[in-house]
DNA sequence: GTCTATAATTTGATAGAC
DNA sequence: GTCTATCAAATTATAGAC
């Protein structure tokens, strides 16, 4: 799963085969098979096992602080750590821009991920825009702040220059103050 | 073209052969093998078509309005059609993500779409700010921008509702006004 | 859990006839 | 410009031995 990973996050999700993972391990493609019968299996396994390390990750901060700005930077950081790892990005980054040729089971695990993740900025930005603040407001402001961060991996993908990202990301944190 | 470029843009690159924009258009894979001798060859001339029809595109937003805060509505409209088209997103946006993956020929020409839409954005955003303003923080909007607007479409495609690309732009485009 | 062996299909690409 | 024919390689997946 740690090879399946990294190979997605790199070349994406139709660009890897059991045979590298087996290469890479020493062993043949169909002791790969014996652990995960489909591509789908694996694919759904690894984006699930990313999903929770993130939700983990998440709870990390949430203990840590309890500004919504201390978070909502942490949050981010926690993305850019993603580009940092030599050509890698987001892994359901990349499989959401797959999502129509990869596996349904793969793909259904790539939408909670960002289900989970607009679940907990909604409750950030709650805490940054007071009681008061309008529902749909929120939930504008969650959705950008994901868009955000994935397309400013994806510029600095194409650039390969992390500060794409960086640039993407500052006036977003800027207009938090 | 056409072709090559409806298939990328619904599965990415990575994930169409010459074989099935052959049977499309009723000859044989030898037959498109004579127009576009190689994948990389045939991905870096869709991709060159679909930024110069992009940049026509921005050309014809400038001729039709001078007021910035109108140029970017626009702007963000050309980018919502991509994704009204059904099973499909910005050809950029996911040849972006699989960079790695795909012919260096190709990349590059993807890399030079996100140059010159950063490009005009500059311009748009130094009219919006006023020539004083701050050069560095231009070029983070401008990068801002197209961010959001890309990962706008990784939500989209994900959630399979293009509600999550309205949701995320609009929180960029309220901050304008 | 790993192996050998293999099936069945798909892929990008080329040679040469028409 | 399109065809037939084909190559060489890669792919997901399975059967069955150890």
């Amino acid at each position: 799963m740690d090879l399946a990973e990294r190979y997605i996050r790199q070349k994406g999700f139709n660009s890897f085969s059991f045979r590298d993972i087996a290469a890479d391990l020493g062993i043949k493609s169909a002791s790969v098979h014996y652990h995960f019968p489909t591509k789908g299996m694996l694919g759904a396994a690894v984006a699930k096992r990313y999903t929770e390390r993130f939700l983990t990750a998440l709870a990390d901060i949430s203990e840590r602080t309890r500004d919504p700005r201390d978070r909502l930077l942490l949050y981010s950081q926690l993305y850019r750590q993603a580009i940092v790892t030599p050509d890698s990005m987001c892994l359901c980054g990349i499989m959401a821009a797959e999502a129509l040729s990869i596996p349904e089971e793969a793909a259904a695990e790539t939408r909670e991920f960002f289900t989970r993740n607009i679940e907990w900025l909604r409750g950030v930005f709650r805490d940054l825009s007071g009681s008061d603040a309008d529902d749909r407001e929120i939930e504008d402001k969650a959705h950008a702040f994901v868009a955000v961060l994935e397309g400013g991996m994806l510029l600095a993908r194409s650039f390969e220059d992390v500060r794409a990202f960086d640039r993407s990301v500052e006036p977003f944190l800027h207009s938090l103050k």
